[in-house]
DNA sequence: GCCGTTTTCGGCCCGACTGTTTTCAGTCG
C-alpha cells in the first residue's frame, strides 16, 4: 500500500465530491466528501497509517464507504468511481465552476446544452449571446461573465493572503472606522474571520461592528483611505477592496446582538455549522441575528459571544479552536492557551555573522527588551552557502565573543548554538567536538528538498538521533502559500523526537509557522518537547513569536505544552545534550 | 455518505442575494 500523504488523500475525496456535485448527487453526499476530505486534512496521524491498521473509521465523517474508498486509493492510486466520473465530465468544467454565480447545477446545464466544457468556450457563448438561450440565463449573467473574464478571474487564482500583512491591514481599517465613528457610545468593532482565527492565510477580512445607526457606519467603509472602492451589500453592510486588492466585508448590526453576529462571522463554517447542528437538538436556531427557542418562538439576542456560547450549554470557545476539531464536542474541556507573554526564551535567532542583520548584543537586548530570560544565538553553518556561512574557525570564536557578552549583559541568559544544516545522509556540518561545546543546536535541512519520503524520513530521523542535535528546525520546509513541504513521514518523526529526547521548534516566521497547527498538535500527543522560536534574521522581526504562538494555539497547546515558558534552570536540563552528559 | 439526547432510518445550519421568474432555485458566505 502506497504512504500518500493526508493532503494527497483529502484532495482526492475533494476532487470526488466536486464530481459528484456535478453528477447531481443529493447535495449532503457531496458534504459527506468535503467533510470526510477536511477530517483527512486535520488528522493528527497518517491517514494512510490509521486505513492499513483497519482504524481509520475512528475519523469524524469516515464510514464503510470512504474507508474502502481510501484503502482502494492507497493499493491502486486513483479511486474508480473518480475515473468513471472523469470520463463522464471534462476536466475544464471545473474551472468554469470558478466564475461567479456557476454552480454544479448552472455549469452543468451549460454543458448539457450548449456544450461548454471549458473556460474559453463559456467565453466564447458570452461574446456571441448564446447564454441567454439557455432557460434561467440571461443577459445580465452574460455581463457578469464577461466582467469576470476582464477582471482577470480566469488566468489568476486570488492569492490568499499570510495572516500577518492581513493583520496589519485588518488593524487599519479598524483602527480607521473607530476614529470616523468615534461619537458614537454604542460603538463596537472587532476583525472576525479567519483573521481572528489566526488562520495561515486569509482569503478576505471580516468585520463585525455594532452602532445606533448601523446603516450609517457601514457607509463609512467606503470614504476609509485604506479602501479603494466600496459600496453597499445589503443592509447595513458594506464590501469593498483595499489599494492592494484584498476583499473586506464590514456588516453592522444593533449593540444588542453583537455578540451574535461577532460569533457568526468570525467561524469557521464548519465550526458554525457543528453549533447549529448541536443546538438543534436542544430545539434552538442559531443565526447572525440570535437564538430562537422553537418552543416558545422567543429569540434571545447576545451582546456578547460569552452569552452565545452560554445559552447552548458551552464555555466560550477561543477563535483558534473555532475548526471543528473537537471543540465543541461533550466533555471538551477548553485548554488555557499559551501565549507571547508565556514565553521566557527564543532558541532560534540570527546575526550578523551569517545573514542577519544585527549583532549578537544587539539580537540579546532585543530579545530582553521582549520580556526573555535567555536567547541562543544561532546563526547558519559551515555550508549554508550564499556568502553566509560560518566556518568552524568562525564559529570557535563565536563561541568567545557570545561567552563574554553573556558575562557582560544582566537580565539576559545568552547561549551560543547553531543553525546546523541537515546534510543528505542526516549528519550535522561541524565537527562532533565543536557541537558538543555550543549550548543549543537547531538542526534544519535546508538541501536537497526532492528526496524520497523514506530517504527525507531517514535523514531526519538520523539527525534526531544525533547525541549533539538539541532541536529541529522548521520540520517540513513548507513555505505558506508558496510550496508545500517535503515529504516526510511526521509518525515516525515524532516517534524518534520521542524517543530520544529531541526537541522540535514551531518556527514563527509568518509564511513558515512550520511545524503547522496539525504537526504541532501531534507532537503534543506524541510526547514531544515543543519551543516556539523567532528564526529572527534582525531585532525587527524579534516579534514574529506572536504568530508562532498562532499556531501553537490553533494546536490547542497550553503553556505548560511549550518548553521555553520554562526559566532556564528548568529548560536547560530537557535539552538532549544535558541528558547526554548527565 | 454519515450518524444517533429523533439510534439502523430519515434526517443532515442559516440567511441573504441574484437574476430570472411569475414564485424560486441556485449560489454564496
Amino acid at each position: 500500500m502506497a504512504d500518500l500523504s493526508n493532503a494527497t488523500i483529502a484532495a482526492a475525496l475533494d476532487e470526488l465530491g466536486d464530481l459528484y456535485e456535478l453528477d447531481g448527487a443529493v447535495v449532503h453526499r457531496v458534504l459527506a466528501y468535503r467533510n470526510a476530505a477536511k477530517a483527512v486534512r486535520d488528522a493528527p496521524r497518517s491517514v494512510a497509517a490509521l486505513t492499513r491498521a483497519g482504524r481509520v473509521t475512528e475519523l469524524p465523517g469516515i464510514g464503510k464507504t470512504l474507508e474502502e474508498k481510501i484503502r482502494v486509493l492507497l493499493e491502486t492510486g486513483t479511486i474508480p468511481a473518480a475515473q468513471k466520473l472523469r470520463a463522464k465530465y471534462p476536466p475544464g468544467l471545473l474551472d468554469v465552476m470558478r466564475i461567479p454565480g456557476l454552480g454544479p447545477k448552472r455549469a452543468r446545464r451549460l454543458y448539457e446544452e450548449l456544450g461548454i466544457d471549458s473556460l474559453e468556450a463559456l467565453r466564447e457563448a458570452a461574446e456571441g449571446q448564446k447564454l441567454r438561450t439557455v432557460r434561467g440565463f440571461g443577459p445580465k449573467f452574460e455581463a457578469t461573465v464577461l466582467a469576470a473574464f476582464e477582471a482577470g478571474i480566469a488566468e489568476r487564482r486570488e492569492p490568499r493572503l499570510l495572516l500577518h500583512r492581513a493583520v496589519e491591514l485588518a488593524e487599519a481599517i479598524t483602527d480607521a472606522l473607530r476614529a470616523a465613528a468615534a461619537d458614537d457610545p454604542e460603538l463596537r468593532i472587532e476583525v472576525a474571520g479567519s483573521v481572528r482565527r489566526q488562520a495561515e492565510s486569509v482569503g478576505d477580512i471580516d468585520i463585525a461592528a455594532a452602532a445606533s445607526d448601523p446603516a450609517a457606519l457601514a457607509a463609512k467603509l467606503a470614504e476609509l483611505d485604506v479602501i479603494e472602492s466600496a459600496g453597499p451589500a445589503g443592509e447595513n453592510a458594506a464590501r469593498g477592496r483595499t489599494h492592494s486588492g484584498v476583499q473586506v466585508d464590514l456588516r453592522v448590526v444593533e449593540p444588542a446582538c453583537f455578540g451574535n453576529l461577532l460569533q457568526h462571522l468570525t467561524g469557521s463554517a464548519a465550526h458554525n455549522v457543528r453549533l447549529r447542528e448541536r443546538a438543534v437538538r436542544r430545539g434552538l436556531h442559531v443565526s447572525e441575528y440570535g437564538i430562537v427557542d422553537e418552543p416558545t418562538g422567543e429569540t434571545l439576542r447576545c451582546a456578547t459571544e460569552e452569552e452565545v456560547y452560554g445559552r447552548l450549554g458551552l464555555p466560550w470557545v477561543p477563535p483558534e479552536l473555532r475548526e471543528d476539531r473537537g471543540e465543541l464536542d461533550e466533555g471538551f474541556v477548553v485548554p488555557d492557551l499559551v501565549t507571547v507573554e508565556d514565553l521566557r526564551g527564543d532558541l532560534h535567532c540570527h546575526t550578523t555573522a551569517s545573514d542577519g542583520r544585527n549583532t549578537a548584543e544587539e539580537m540579546a537586548r532585543g530579545a530582553l527588551e521582549h520580556g526573555l530570560e535567555y536567547v541562543a544565538i544561532t546563526d547558519h553553518s559551515a555550508t549554508h552557502g550564499f556568502g553566509n556561512h560560518v566556518t568552524p574557525d568562525e564559529l570557535w570564536r563565536q563561541i568567545e565573543r557570545v561567552r563574554e557578552l553573556d558575562r557582560r549583559l544582566e537580565g539576559i541568559k545568552v547561549l551560543v548554538g547553531t543553525e546546523a544544516n541537515i546534510l543528505t545522509d542526516g549528519s550535522p556540518d561541524y565537527d562532533d567536538d565543536l557541537l558538543a561545546e555550543l549550548d543549543w543546536v537547531v538542526g534544519s535541512v535546508h538541501t536537497a528538498f526532492n528526496m524520497s519520503r523514506a530517504d527525507m524520513t531517514k535523514r531526519i530521523v538520523a539527525a534526531i538521533e544525533h547525541p549533539w542535535i538539541d532541536c529541529i528546525g522548521h520540520l517540513t520546509g513548507r513555505k505558506i502559500e508558496r510550496r508545500p513541504g517535503y515529504e516526510v513521514d511526521v509518525d515516525e518523526v515524532l516517534a524518534a523526537a520521542a524517543r530520544t529526547g529531541t526537541m522540535l521548534e514551531i518556527n514563527s516566521a509568518p509564511d513558515r509557522r512550520d511545524l503547522s497547527e496539525i504537526h504541532a498538535r501531534q507532537a503534543r500527543e506524541a510526547g514531544v518537547l515543543i519551543v516556539i522560536n523567532s528564526d529572527a534574521h534582525g531585532v525587527s522581526t524579534q516579534g514574529v513569536v506572536r504568530w508562532g504562538v498562532a499556531t501553537a494555539r490553533r494546536a490547542g497547546l497550553a503553556s505548560a505544552d511549550v518548553a521555553n515558558t520554562l526559566p532556564w534552570e528548568r529548560f536547560a536540563p530537557l535539552r538532549k545534550r544535558a541528558r547526554n552528559r548527565a
